[in-house]
DNA sequence: TTGACATATCAATATTTGTTGATATGTTGT
DNA sequence: ACAACATATCAACAAATATTGATATGTCAA
């Protein structure tokens, strides 16, 4: 039973680190405006064509993007859904908060049902 | 002028890294049941001090938790509003697909005012 | 089939990051 | 001031990652 993330933290961990680094998180600015083929994308994020199929590959498999051949290029384009979920992943946390607002005592003195993580507490 | 997303990328891409690894989702996970201090987190992520203290650290500097001292212990929390900011950012990427679903053809063909990026096609 | 092009993959390298153990800093109670 | 405790920082190392250049794969057109 998951607290608040629902989905595997592993699954979740890898499309953050597809999103922290700046290269990639201009292709995704870029295909935000539409699907891309590579080349594109070398000109516009000023990478050589290995680095940036590098990168198209690790946002890949990370879930963010998709990729369809179309003759001799490939074009990548945002998957949505995957971007949905993770907004609503983050809602969920950024939601949190109204679990919290209206607790009366210091941390971990009154642990929710929200909350099954038994720590054996040992300050005095 | 920006596109979609309107924060600083390296800013995003810090956040981003900040969450791109398992131990410090857990440590997200667990703040959302309220302020914890070191020593409660490494009984459960499994750390040792030093380690929780590193990755706190980075999550801290990514803007993504705060902290404060009370008496011998630190106890740290979730930063909402700049939660709040990531859900809205991931979301106006998510919400991108409006602008894209009438499009009527080809990438690139028809580029709209949100996509400046004047790329010099060399394609025939 | 050949040549030109777009992209993917690979090996090698440089950089960054995670982890550990030891030590330093800061706090409380005696 | 001292001891005990919680946390932060540091040096050192291991592991993962970004980058580059070269090469391989796949597609199209002549």
């Amino acid at each position: 039973m998951e607290t608040t993330v629902s989905v595997d933290l592993e699954v979740l961990a890898r499309a953050f680190h597809a999103l922290a680094d700046r290269k990639r998180l201009e292709i995704v600015r870029l295909l935000t405006n539409g699907e891309r083929c590579v080349c594109d994308l070398t000109e516009v994020v000023g990478a050589k064509q290995s680095l940036l199929s590098f990168h198209l590959k690790i946002l890949r498999e990370a879930g963010l993007v998709t990729s369809r051949r179309r003759g001799k290029w490939m074009y990548y384009s945002l998957n949505y859904e995957f971007i949905e979920e993770m907004r609503a992943i983050i809602g969920s946390v950024a939601d949190g908060r109204k679990h919290l607002e209206s607790c009366c005592c210091e941390s971990l003195c009154c642990p929710t049902e929200k909350d099954p993580v038994v720590i054996a507490r040992k300050r005095q």
